[in-house]
DNA sequence: GCTTTTTTGTCACCTGGGTGACACATAAAG
DNA sequence: CTTTATGTGTCACCCAGGTGACAAAAAAGC
């Protein structure tokens, strides 16, 4: 194990990180965060737990992945010292998206998110954050779309993207979740980077298997049945 | 064209948009709405132009989309009312990340991001933009390199990820840029969603072809060059 | 140095999804 | 009610990239 860095304001400059903030400022925030050592290969926090901390990486490098439909390992990026991670944890009971682990052997610096909030910001932390998942919250939700489609089939991206499409402009109806929406198989194709035809092949397909339904031109789908079909675990409630 | 619809705090609360901000809020932030009417296939704004409005999505369906190297449309988004959109606006100096355009008639309102922040959080806006590029900035990096990913070959999304890596991971040298990390081509592969042996093939042509060259385990990568196999504009500076 | 393990390079073969083409169905437009 | 445009369904064919297998090269251990 290397020796532990020296972490104050001088260093943290030289990461580039924070940089609009103040010596100040800088300084109470070191005064709240946990150094820690991190040995390559090590599992700082898992995808699914919930976000209760915000990390600065000091030296080495980090990695987020994320488990595919089939137990694969999603490599989605690599994280540079003096970059922050774990920003799942500004928003309000958030989950965390991704796995992250020691790609090298890393010191890493963790704080508590109102802190970092309140100390470098001068407004109630859960404001600040009620506002972050009000405006970039539904990045995070294409993000989380485009990460998992890395690793699926064109079945599963068609599925992935009518969960969002059924999240966004769904209503209940007595047979299922009704989009409401006039969406031609191209505009679908768009969405999901595939052709045309083979999006009409996959379609009719979902549509035997009952995990969608037409009326006309407005589709009625079946989420569970969805999520199931896009690898993703059926979540109960 | 439809009649103009009333926006008031009921409605909003309907839309269930900003449902963190009290009623007061609201109210003054509707003060500074620009409301408008987009006829279908109308372009709202372009991507690479700068962001200095923020709009509320009223009615109808908004359309985000990006334009690949080989000069079709990604569909990245549908925007569902009640969503907020040109977030790029929040972080200083951005431009947008995607075009925009109506997908249907659509209502729409607009505000300055400083009017939306200051009435909405208490706080200048400076510093919250600042804090938003410090913490989610870096994902805006990731959703831009995998939506470009969708409409890309093998090499191109390599090149993409090189070039990423170039940022976080590269210092000048002689050469070119020099990669301060030990990649293996199986990372490569994990980071692109590829196989290893394909991963193999093409960083060999792609040294063959003098974009990169290796010095032991480590990449030496020639960014310009980069950005033209990734199918990107080159920038000139 | 030598041995073991990890990477790299290169095959031959298979498959999911792209392409073009065209008939049929459905909506708009007149 | 026609006509015209726009979607949908289904082919046959092709190609980028996946898979498995194995040898050569480089690192890491010792």
């Amino acid at each position: 194990m290397a020796r532990t860095p020296i972490l104050n304001v001088a260093t943290v400059r030289r990461l580039k990180a924070f940089a609009w903030a103040t010596d100040p400022q800088v300084e109470r925030l070191l005064g709240h965060m946990r150094l820690q050592y991190v040995e390559k290969r090590t599992v700082l926090f898992n995808e699914g737990v919930p976000s209760d901390s915000l990390y600065l990486l000091v030296s080495g490098v980090a990695k987020l992945s994320l488990r595919s439909p089939d137990d694969e390992r999603v490599l989605v990026s690599l994280v540079a010292p003096g970059e922050l991670f774990g920003i799942t944890s500004l928003m309000p009971g958030m989950q965390r998206a991704f796995r992250s682990e020691a790609f090298s052997d890393c010191w890493v610096g963790a704080v508590r998110p109102e802190v970092f909030v309140t100390t470098l910001l001068d407004c109630p932390f859960a404001e600040f954050s009620a506002m972050m998942e009000g405006t970039v919250g539904r990045w995070f939700a294409l993000l989380y779309r485009y990460t998992h489609f890395q690793s699926s089939s064109l079945r599963q991206k068609l599925a992935l993207a009518l969960l969002e499409l059924a999240q966004k402009f769904g209503v209940r109806d007595a047979r299922g979740t009704l989009l409401i929406l006039k969406l031609t198989h191209e505009d679908l194709a768009d969405l999901v980077g595939a052709s045309r035809q083979k999006v009409t092949e996959h379609m009719k397909e979902l549509e035997r298997q009952q995990v969608l339904l037409r009326d006309r031109r407005r589709l009625i789908v079946h989420p569970d049945r969805l999520r199931k079909t896009a690898g993703l675990p059926v979540e109960e409630k």
